[in-house]
DNA sequence: TTAAACAACTAACACGTGTTAATTCACTTT
DNA sequence: AAAGTGAATTAACACGTGTTAGTTGTTTAA
């Protein structure tokens, strides 16, 4: 089924049919009648690569995922590799949201991994093979900045959530991300207001921009509300849940431990939950715990997890509207989005007297 | 960059650049290098629409999941909406295995939610706009096998994931399935050798297949082993969580209660957890729990769920081999492929003496 | 009545590639 | 030296669409 052959059997030229298809306006209701009509009839769809050979766009977006497979971490946590596949994070439910809302936007959507900095040649190659109009990439470390800004600089039109760079040097680079300052000032305000004083951190891994601005605001926080920072209360991990145990194995060592600790992701607190269970504490009476992102799981671990939610949704929203907005007017604005958070409570922190 | 631009630097016609670029076996080396040089070096890349238009394949698989929104469960047990897009099942870690497999295999992944029977068009109309040279769905209930049959008569090639229809009646339709009565008697058997005698069943959803199959599994199971079923040890739920905690509830109610249930799914077990807990009772030391599908949260609830691990890579694995293997041959043979599963041994079942 | 304006439609080109049949050119055979 | 062989290359067509410029045929204006 071509428009070819819808043309022969309305009885009309291909180019009617083209120009039904295409929405001109100088065509009568009559004609435009009849040929939508075969069109149904028929079940013709126009061919989507002949259509993007003539400079249409390909109505597809690109979903790009960098995947570092961890493999030195310690074994006894992970149970089997499929865990591996971002499991941890926050990239599986965002993946849904991503394909939910460009649906929703009429374009499809094409999915890919990418297991290092030296596999980014696949954007690009996505890009030149023409598959698709513009890009989202998600996971990139610091390390991948330059080969972003390199693919920017030839044009393609691409965003990046949770760029692992300040927002004043990103440069031409568009991104979308979390307001983890924000985040962890209300979550810290949240405790402050529940009586605590004694405020501990499990941070995330500071080499990573996200771990080193949720600790830069929890010490500007903690300052603002003129309450110490006792190293003793801080405990270094690096987003995995073992090191999340450790971390708070460490911070439960010695006599007087905080009333309230505010862990820098879910899946660390997994692993703090852990350690505070097996030091015989019971979460919230001894101690409070606050985790960041809302994962999935954290509704169901005992207690429920109080934590810091990033609606996944509204990143997703925000990157597809920044996309399509390039897209449509066929030029990059670098604009930095931040994404507002909200803390949803449960019953891992307890009101002190 | 086109192949005319490369033809014209490294001064040959096209159609070397072309044959070059397809191996084809009468070139010379020399030649051959000199291309292959200039391709590097100009970052060309062929266009993917322009190779699709003359017939080649798109090299693209469509993934279609199938997500009804229950909007009609009960309100308390969904926290945010987010977590409703196929939160609950495995479909979100199979989306990630599948894009793995299919990226290892050369080939890209067009994702696509549907959701509703009445949007199955969206799947037909990848094929026919050329997008796709084949396609799994996953989630499909028995309403939507009418449709599947009707796009496999087109002769598009697709592969059916969980095919909620007896193999006997899958005519056409390729599928690929989760072997889920050994599954259940595997489950049943590891429960029997620990020494139970009593043992309850929470059901899935009769009306689909998978929950069927496993209650089917779980009687003949019982009844070759001579243990007696009893009408209060069975709960009958849906496959969501709060289904899974009222049909626990109905089963604690009595005095004497199982010392041991199979659910017939992980989310379901994190309501029986919640009502075991309610009821005062601990696992596994008053009652033993053992899920299917070893999800992702299993590992984590407390104690640790024993649970039938379906391997998702695999049946990832499955099915894609099975869709390339009637892309090249161009011929679709309908097969039903069955993959087996394994229990994953936790802390939710103990020994009874 | 004729020219101009307009509505409705279409012929023809372009997009970038793969492939078939044809062409060139060097080399071997008679 | 002429004819034949084979390797290396290429010209030309096809794929299905969008769009521009052009062509009808009809209505309006002078």
């Amino acid at each position: 089924m071509n428009s070819k052959d819808i043309a022969k059997i309305v009885g009309v030229s291909r180019s009617t049919v083209s120009r039904v298809i295409n929405n001109y306006p100088d065509i009568p209701p009559a004609t435009r009648e009849k040929v939508l009509k075969a069109i149904k009839e028929y079940n013709y769809y126009p061919n989507a690569s002949a259509r993007r050979l003539v400079g249409m766009k390909s109505s597809t977006l690109g979903l790009f995922i960098i995947d570092i497979r961890d493999n030195e971490e310690p074994h006894h946590v992970i149970e089997n590799n499929e865990d591996l596949l971002y499991g941890n994070s926050f990239f599986s439910p965002f993946i849904n949201a991503f394909i939910d809302q460009s649906n929703k936007a009429q374009y499809h959507v094409l999915v890919s991994t990418v297991y290092s900095s030296g596999e980014l040649w696949k954007i690009q190659s996505a890009f030149c093979e023409k598959r698709i109009d513009g890009a989202v990439i998600i996971g990139s470390s610091n390390d991948d900045y330059k080969k972003i800004t390199e693919i920017v600089d030839k044009d393609f039109i691409m965003v990046a959530v949770d760029l692992d760079v300040e927002e004043e040097n990103a440069g031409k680079v568009m991104s979308v991300n979390v307001n983890n300052y924000g985040g962890v000032s209300d979550a810290l305000e949240y405790l402050i207001e529940l009586g605590h004083r004694d405020i501990g951190i499990i941070t995330g891994d500071l080499s990573k921009l996200s771990g080193k601005v949720r600790f830069d605001s929890f010490k500007h926080t903690l300052s603002r509300h003129c309450l110490p920072l006792r190293e003793d209360f801080i405990g270094y991990g690096d987003f995995t849940e073992y090191s999340g145990y450790e971390a708070m194995k460490k911070i439960l060592i010695s006599e007087k431990y905080p009333t309230a600790v505010f862990v820098s992701n879910d899946t660390m607190a997994i692993g703090a939950y852990r350690a505070i269970k097996e030091r015989g504490l019971k979460i919230p009476e001894d101690i409070s715990v606050i985790g960041f992102d809302n994962s999935y799981i954290s509704q169901y671990m005992s207690p429920p997890l109080t934590s810091v939610n990033v609606s996944l949704p509204e990143i997703a929203k925000c990157s597809i509207d920044l996309l399509l907005e390039s897209i449509n007017n066929n030029e990059i604005k670098p604009i930095q989005k931040t994404v507002d958070v909200e803390i949803i409570k449960r019953n891992s922190c307890r009101k002190i007297e």
